[in-house]
DNA sequence: TGCTAAACGGAGACAGTCTCCGTATTGTTG
DNA sequence: CAACAATACGGAGACTGTCTCCGTTTAGCA
């Protein structure tokens, strides 16, 4: 086989304007009405027809996937001063407080994503090995436990995440999530 | 007013019938489906119509509630000889352990119920209730911090919970909830 | 300018939710 | 044991959303 796996064509003219415009318009719907938002309903405000839509993203994942990569960028790119910081542990923890933020801003549509460390998925990916790095920084200091995984603390700080949007989405008080990533985070410092 | 607001009335016997049957079957297309199967069908399976079940239970919350009521008895139950066992800070631990096992088994269908403490909500109030006595008793001990609410141990563990459903959903290996919950604990318990 | 691969878009099949209302059943009362 | 409310039933169907199929249009190349 030929190494046309990589770009196999450069895609239209037309087709990229409305994988931009439909991007676009699904991140608008989906942080409006949460990641139930109906898709012709975005096909119609793109300007566009439901097979248009569906020919782009096979299914909602694909569309919730597209829009993830865009914002997962953004986060990502918060943390560069945090990798830098003079004391990792307290950036990790920063960072840890900030993704439930980010993520809970996003209504737990990508709360799945950040227990996925597969490099296939491209959101999870970038938030993955941004997590990692500070990780590994906090451990080299000596801050925190060695047999914590990255993975492990992905998995408590989307639950936090999920607990914190559950409760925010049923009006009920519930700790903020810098406590609740504290208590986490006391778990696995070093004394 | 008359002291009226409890038994109004004592429901008709067919009505009765009924109202345990689509319970009975709505317990077991949950399991099988998830939160999401068909009403409609489960109507069918109960061998009543639509109506019916939407007059018993005006919407899907409704009837996953009825569902979890039931199923919150076994599993409190299931905590009696942990509220008298020797180590109450073990006792705690085994028992969020459990909690995240039981409510894994109802494919997360119950995890928005470990956050609500709200005394209205049965099933909630249950779980609460049972693991407020625990953690008293693990405080009283000495085992665990004195800040550190319940609630704020049920947030965790339902994001324990969410997080390990979630990456079973997905085919992705993910470290046990022992192993989570442990994490947690050990942010928790006194040293 | 003309041709072809690529892309479009909307009609419509299908599935699920939920309501309305005519019909049937229950249990009570004389 | 009628007969009659009150209560409950159930299914037709309106509505909403998902997703597909295929005839039509358009971009980009020669």
């Amino acid at each position: 086989m030929t190494a046309e796996t990589r770009a196999p064509r450069p895609m239209r003219a037309d087709a990229r304007r409305n994988y931009e415009k439909l991007v676009a318009v699904a991140t608008e719907s989906f942080l409006a009405n949460g990641p139930d938002a109906s898709l012709d309903d975005i096909a119609k405000r793109a300007g566009v027809g439901p097979g248009t839509l569906y020919r782009h993203f096979p299914n909602r994942e694909a569309l919730l996937d597209a829009v993830c990569v865009q914002w997962a960028d953004s986060v990502a790119a918060d943390a560069a001063p945090l990798l830098t910081a003079e004391d990792p542990t307290a950036a990790l923890n920063e960072w840890l407080v900030r993704l439930v933020d980010h993520v809970g801003a996003f209504k737990g549509l990508a709360s799945a994503l950040l227990l996925s460390a597969d490099r296939k998925h491209d959101t999870a990916w970038v938030l993955h090995h941004t997590s990692e790095e500070l990780v590994e920084r906090a451990k080299a200091a000596g801050g925190i436990r060695a047999d914590v995984t990255t993975s492990e603390l992905m998995q408590l700080t989307s639950g936090v995440t999920y607990a914190c949007g559950t409760s925010k989405a049923m009006k009920k008080p519930s700790s903020s999530p810098e406590r609740l990533i504290g208590l986490i985070m006391d778990g696995v410092r070093l004394r």
